[in-house]
RNA sequence: GGGCCUAUAGCUCAGCUGGUUCAGAGCACCUGCCUUACAAGCAGGGGGUCAUAGGUUCGAAUCCUAUUGGGCCCACCA
């Protein structure tokens, strides 16, 4: 048998992968073994393969791998998700290229198309798995839209159609401008935008003009009532409340031959009660304060302001308004009639404006109110008012609510329901009207008057620019403010009104969030369990429609009208059921019927997957048991997704088990970190940071990716990729390659006898590689992947190579005797079952080099052997002399003595006799002498446990140096047997503690007295 | 703004029930070696006040509180 000097991984990879699949290794078919199971997440049909999947995959591949090699029915089942938003992009972009848009196509021409694009796309993803090793059942092969796995999507809707649990709603949903599809919560990504914060004046009056100096006139007299009126007015409106809520009824009502009155006014900085611009009349009410002199006197002369500013001013008492309201209202009345008209355009006054601040001023024209807080005192006078949009001068009124933040911008809001969530639902409460400007993708439509068909982003530019030239914008600031972003798109998402179907949520969310308190289902790590149950907790109901075309067609029916009809498979079947309901349907037919043209959320499929993958047909009835695959695989038994799902699709699943299955759809939930690149930011294809995961394991070799990635990767936290770990991947395949050849290139001798060192050796080997087994089960068992894998890496490469081999290896040329040899077979075999499930291909290769194998076998369906029981004496003996070893070879480096002169060796306490051939092949000494008394010759000295050792070096020993470093010892033992003392002469620690803690301590202090009379005896002995 | 997680060697991280497996591993680094399996290697070595400040305890990297970094999720103040 020729074994190559250098392990060639990419051939070999390649046999041994086709050489699982012709044999049909992955494939899994229920039977009398327990089951294990493992439903791929699976990727977007038309993905490529990226760190995150390498990852995600390595991990369930090595899970599967070790339960089929620990006997059980391991079946991991692949597929992938049509992933609708992201697919139709992808086709759309491809179709635009070739110069063709959407919109010229018919719904099933576009699906022709995107069925080319998947037949011809789809499923690379999955080739690319198989480079990796992935171990599916490639049999098993499901797509999301497998016809079967359609109808059951299908059939859920229907089901919890009927059930009462899906309907139809306007809703503000997260609009995608560009995928021109509603997108749910989850699928929006808020980032950190630099955006401007846009000062814009609303007029209190149609014709805002204030004439710089006008007035100028006044103003000293304005000055000195102005003043004194202020001063007065925190009195005059506790008195006058009552009176002037009662005027502002009538008056607010229009009573007065439907003139149309505000409440304080502000004109020329006089706050006036009650005003109506058209007729200019203000009505004034006024109370105890009036019999002061001064302030009848600032009256007057305000009247005579206003007078001049072409007001009719009268005044009401508050006895007369509280005592007949109706005379009031007839001298109102009388007066106003009286009135000719002034002209509008002598109204004005000095403050006739609001500022309200926004980011998105291409929307004013869709403001259908101005929100104040009413606790804001700088607003009081705009209490009941109303203002005029800018540019297109569309009087909307000015509501109140505490929603409103007063330290934020002006502490004017506009409200815009049909374009942002909060107005949305502040237009709700105040029961506003709703004007949307925008058409589906974002260009402004007729309704907003102006910039009728420019783009959202365009408009926001140039509103700007009129609005200065209007002298309607104050200011402009810069100003950061998260926006939301389409996870599929990239484009800003806007948030719009639009009929969709929702599925209720708070019913099915219940047993999927007891699964994760009560830890029937469990994660791993089980820190996102808090992040999940909050979630749950405050669950939303899901938009489940999507304005696409690929994806599973919503079953519900219209009649020509648009109005709806009925839910049904087929129109037929929606018929049959509104006929049922309501004979006046009868006279219906299937082609006055028009289907709803929209697709559901993907994840409305991908929820199904752990059931639908094994029976689609379960779903037109959720009571049936299922065929056999569902009854033998379900519940599954790990899923192994990203945290970042966890919402949308893990929780999902576990509704979507208890609803159609009444069970859980898997037991174990294994949280991968995201992969991040050494500086820590997240791998993508925009930042150009992510390796090619076929390039790396071109160069590396995939067993090196995998053991790379395995290496770093502790459940749930994030992994910094480092190439350099994928290099210690491919070099630990090239040690375990050498070790291979070494042991295969031996010659046997059969007459050989075994040597003492290689007995000890093996009997060493055999209890450590037990102990480690029993080590790295119990890792792998609580998920410690990277530390189980970290254990078998230092099993092989130290124990193994670095002492195991070392020791057996006979001289160049020389035979080894066939015990050894079989011993060392074995061990290497069970090493490579170890390492099997880690790192597949590299095993296999040696695994069929290291014995006769038949046709059929495969370490891969091998079975990992029991562990035995081990004596650990034998490690700890062992250990010893391993120490010893290197404390030997230390003195050796120090001294810089030759690797060939042998040395003497004196010990004095307890070592295990039996093991000094062990010290004379590694360490290279002449004698070893075991003796009782503190050696006096010149030697470097050093303890192990309590034992002492003792290596002569004669007139090379450097007395003052060896002092050094005995009394550095000495010092930093007698600090240790002091604080052990002193927690032993604590009585609270000698009553308190458990008693094996305090046993311990007592060891602990009998061991470093010990040490410390040695030292002391050696420290003598060179001073 | 609300919540959660996290801080240990130059880097990436273990450290599980507070106590000799408590200060660890791998990588990187330094020194010496091309020794017949392996320089993608061998032998040896130096690195840390366990973020900061308090507290609980006989005893704290570990538990509690606060502070300060870092991260994530939720909510969006226009």
């Amino acid at each position: 048998m020729e074994i190559l000097a250098k392990y060639n991984p990419a051939e070999v990879e390649d046999k041994w992968y086709k050489y699982w699949m012709d044999k049909g290794f992955f494939h899994s078919e229920p039977d009398e073994r327990e089951s294990y199971t493992i439903v791929i997440p699976p990727p977007n049909v038309t993905g490529v393969l990226h760190m995150g999947h390498m990852l995600n995959n390595t991990l369930q591949d090595v899970f599967i791998r070790r339960a089929r090699m620990l006997g059980k029915n391991a079946c991991w089942v692949p597929g992938t998700d049509h992933a609708s938003i992201a697919t139709e992009a992808k086709v759309v972009a491809k179709l635009k290229a070739e110069g063709i848009e959407k919109n010229q196509l018919t719904r099933e021409e576009f699906l022709t198309h995107a069925w080319e694009w998947k037949e011809k796309h789809g499923g690379i993803i999955l080739e690319q798995l198989k480079k990796l090793g992935a171990s599916c059942d490639w049999q098993r092969t499901v797509f999301t839209m497998d016809p079967a796995l359609s109808e059951a999507v299908i059939d859920t809707f229907i089901h919890l159609y009927r059930k009462g649990w899906i309907y139809r709603g306007i809703r503000m949903v997260n609009w995608d401008p560009v995928g021109k599809t509603a997108v749910s919560d989850e699928e929006v990504i808020h980032k950190e935008t630099n955006s401007k914060l846009y000062y814009i004046k609303y007029s209190l009056s149609q014709t805002p003009s204030k004439k710089e100096g006008e007035n100028l006139c006044y103003q000293t007299v304005r000055n000195s009532s102005y003043g004194l009126f202020r001063g007065l007015a925190e009195g005059r409106k506790k008195q006058q409340t009552e009176a002037e809520a009662i005027l502002w009824d009538c008056l607010r009502n229009k009573q007065i031959d439907g003139y149309e009155f505000r409440r304080q006014h502000i004109i020329d900085e006089f706050i006036v009660d009650f005003v109506n611009l058209e007729k200019k009349l203000i009505i004034e009410v006024g109370g105890a304060y009036h019999d002061k002199p001064e302030i009848q006197q600032a009256d007057e002369l305000r009247t005579q302001i206003l007078n001049d500013l072409g007001y009719k001013v009268i005044r009401f008492k508050n006895e007369e308004i509280l005592g007949n309201i109706d005379k009031v209202i007839e001298t109102i009345s009388n007066t106003i009639k009286a009135i000719t008209p002034p002209p509008l355009d002598m109204i004005r006054g000095e403050a006739d404006y609001i500022i309200i601040a926004t980011t998105r001023p291409e929307t004013i024209m869709a403001d259908t109110a101005v929100c104040i807080n009413p606790n804001d005192e700088r607003y009081t006078h705009l209490h009941g008012r109303s203002v005029y949009i800018p540019l297109i001068n569309k009087e909307i009124p000015i509501i109140l609510d505490e929603y409103v933040t007063m330290d934020f911008g002006t502490g004017c809001l506009k409200v815009t329901p049909a374009h942002d969530l909060n107005d949305y639902e502040l237009g709700l409460k105040h029961k506003l009207p709703v004007v949307d400007i925008f058409n589906d993708d974002g260009i402004l439509n007729e309704k907003a008057q102006i910039l009728v068909g420019e783009d959202r982003f365009v408009a926001r530019k140039k509103i700007a620019k009129l609005l200065e030239e209007a002298d309607n914008l104050e200011k402009i600031e810069d100003y950061k403010s998260p926006i939301g972003y389409s996870e599929r798109t990239d484009a800003v998402i806007e948030p719009r009104l639009s009929l969709q179907w929702f599925l209720k949520m708070s019913d099915l969310a219940k047993p999927a969030l007891k699964d994760i308190v009560d830890g029937t289902i469990k994660l791993i790590p089980d820190k996102f369990k808090a992040t999940y149950c909050r979630w749950m907790e405050n669950v939303h109901d899901w938009c489940i429609s999507r304005q696409l075309w690929w994806g599973q067609q919503i079953p519900a029916w219209y009649l020509p009208d648009g109005t709806f009809f009925e839910v049904g498979k087929t129109a037929e079947e929606a018929i049959g059921i509104a006929v049922a309901k309501n004979n006046e349907y009868a006279g219906i037919t299937s082609d006055m019927l028009k289907q709803d043209e929209d697709v559901v959320d993907t994840w409305f499929s991908s929820w199904l997957w752990p059931m639908s993958v094994f029976d689609p047909s379960i779903f037109a009835n959720p009571q049936s048991k299922g065929n056999t695959d569902i009854q033998y695989y379900y519940p599954t038994n790990d899923l192994i997704t990203a945290p970042e799902i966890l919402f949308f699709w893990v929780a999902r699943m576990i509704m979507a088990g208890h609803e159609f299955r009444n069970d859980i759809p898997f037991k174990n939930v294994y949280l991968t970190g995201i992969v991040r690149d050494k500086l820590g930011r997240k791998m993508s294809k925009s930042l150009g940071n992510s390796p090619d995961p076929l390039d790396l394991i071109a160069k590396y070799s995939a067993d090196g990716v995998r053991m790379g990635m395995l290496l770093c990767s502790a459940a749930g936290n994030d992994i910094l990729f480092d190439e350099s770990q994928v290099e210690q991947g491919r070099n630990f395949c090239n040690k375990i390659w050498n070790a291979f050849r070494l042991v295969k290139g031996w010659q046997i001798d059969n007459n050989t006898e075994t040597p003492d060192y290689a007995v000890k050796a093996v009997e060493w080997f055999n209890a450590t590689l037990n102990k480690s087994t029993e080590k790295i089960n119990d890792n792998l068992d609580k998920y410690r992947v990277s530390e189980a894998l970290m254990l078998l890496y230092k099993l092989f490469w130290d124990d193994f190579c670095g002492w195991y081999l070392e020791l057996i290896k006979p001289a160049y040329g020389s035979p080894i005797d066939k015990a050894t040899y079989e011993h060392s077979i074995y061990f290497f075999d069970r090493l490579l079952k170890l390492l099997h499930p880690f790192i597949p291909f590299i095993t296999e290769e040696i695994w069929h080099y290291l014995a006769e194998r038949k046709d059929n076998e495969s370490i891969m369906i091998a079975m990992q052997p029991n562990v035995q029981k081990y004596d650990a004496t034998i490690v700890n003996n062992f250990e010893q002399a391993r120490e010893l070893i290197t404390a030997i070879r230390s003195i050796r480096q120090e001294k810089n003595l030759n690797p060939r002169e042998a040395l003497d060796l004196f010990i004095k306490g307890t070592f295990d006799k039996s093991l000094n051939c062990i010290l004379n092949r590694l360490a290279n000494l002449k004698e070893i002498q075991f003796i009782d008394k503190t050696y006096s010759e010149a030697a470097s000295a050093f303890m192990i446990g309590t034992a002492e050792f003792y290596v002569p070096l004669g007139s090379l020993l450097n007395v003052e140096e060896e002092l050094k470093k005995l009394i550095a010892d000495l010092s930093y033992l007698q600090g240790f047997r002091n604080s052990v003392l002193k927690k032993l002469s604590n009585e609270k620690f000698v009553n308190g503690a458990p008693t094996q803690v305090v046993d311990a301590e007592r060891k602990k202090l009998a061991d470093s007295e010990a040490k410390i009379k040695a030292l002391e005896e050696q420290i003598a002995r060179l001073s």
